[in-house]
DNA sequence: TCCTAATTAGGAATTATTACTATTTAAGAT
DNA sequence: ATCTTAAATAGTAATAATTCCTAATTAGGA
């Protein structure tokens, strides 16, 4: 996806388009990594922009986060990872031992009985598997 | 299951039975809330234990959750809940309105294709659903 | 009863995130 | 093109959860 679909999605949702959050999302764009924190988008950020605020970089995933645009994953460290969404709904297999992570298609809610979900109405859903890469095996 | 059966369970391990790992223990098998974070274990033991360290209730909570006493959950807000291992494995129903959860027995890894998770040794997984609860729902 | 490694209390330090406030700016109106 | 203003930002302080540190205590074996 360019980034204009990203720029156009914001558009019309009324926000304004800084400079800072094209640069947000172009760090996503241009990333061969699939997950980033906050801390991880500043940096980036700071190289070319050093005056960008890491409250700005906050502010500015958890509103692209709300839109839509990033999700945001908890591999139970106690700090949010982003991903953008330019790919289909995926899991994730995570390496506890190099803290790389791979993705998988298989989403158990196309497996669950709507029985277990009556009298709830689901919003979003987490699903993560932990344990040793094929690396990390030998 | 009555305190002894975890009591044994760390004397096997060789770990020494001290009144603090006891009182944590207790703490669990007599609350009617299934999920407790850290400081509301510290929070609870100090009311008939004022010395207790709250970095005493975080280093057991840990090795009790090691020893596979206790699972940690993460709900995605950045605090760790525990509850302790006395019912079968089950996962969660979370509202985002009240915070409350209930238990649902279906379980991902029973419908994962060995395919997905080949040349990977799995260690654990989450799964949670998030939205919201009857309750909450009028 | 003694010994010692394990454990603890208390407080400081760390990490991730959110809050605050004065200043700046995007973008619609004039 | 300029003006206006609500939205957004930078910089910093505050908060929340957790971990680290160290001297003192203690469980459990000898």
């Amino acid at each position: 996806m360019p980034i204009n679909y990203f720029i156009e999605q914001l558009q019309a949702k009324g926000v304004k388009i800084t400079p800072q959050r094209q640069e947000i999302i172009k760090v996503f764009l241009e990333s061969q990594d699939l997950h980033l924190s906050a801390e991880e988008v500043h940096r980036r950020i700071t190289v070319k922009f050093p005056s960008m605020s890491l409250d700005t970089v906050y502010r500015n995933l958890s509103m692209l986060q709300k839109l839509g645009i990033l999700t945001e994953l908890n591999f139970g460290d106690r700090k949010s990872l982003f991903e953008i969404n330019n790919s289909q709904h995926h899991h994730h297999l995570i390496c506890t031992k190099c803290g790389g992570s791979q993705e998988i298609e298989f989403c158990p809610l196309d497996f669950l009985d709507k029985q277990h979900i009556k009298n709830f109405k689901v919003q979003k859903h987490s699903f993560e598997i932990f344990g040793i890469c094929a690396n990390c095996m030998q």
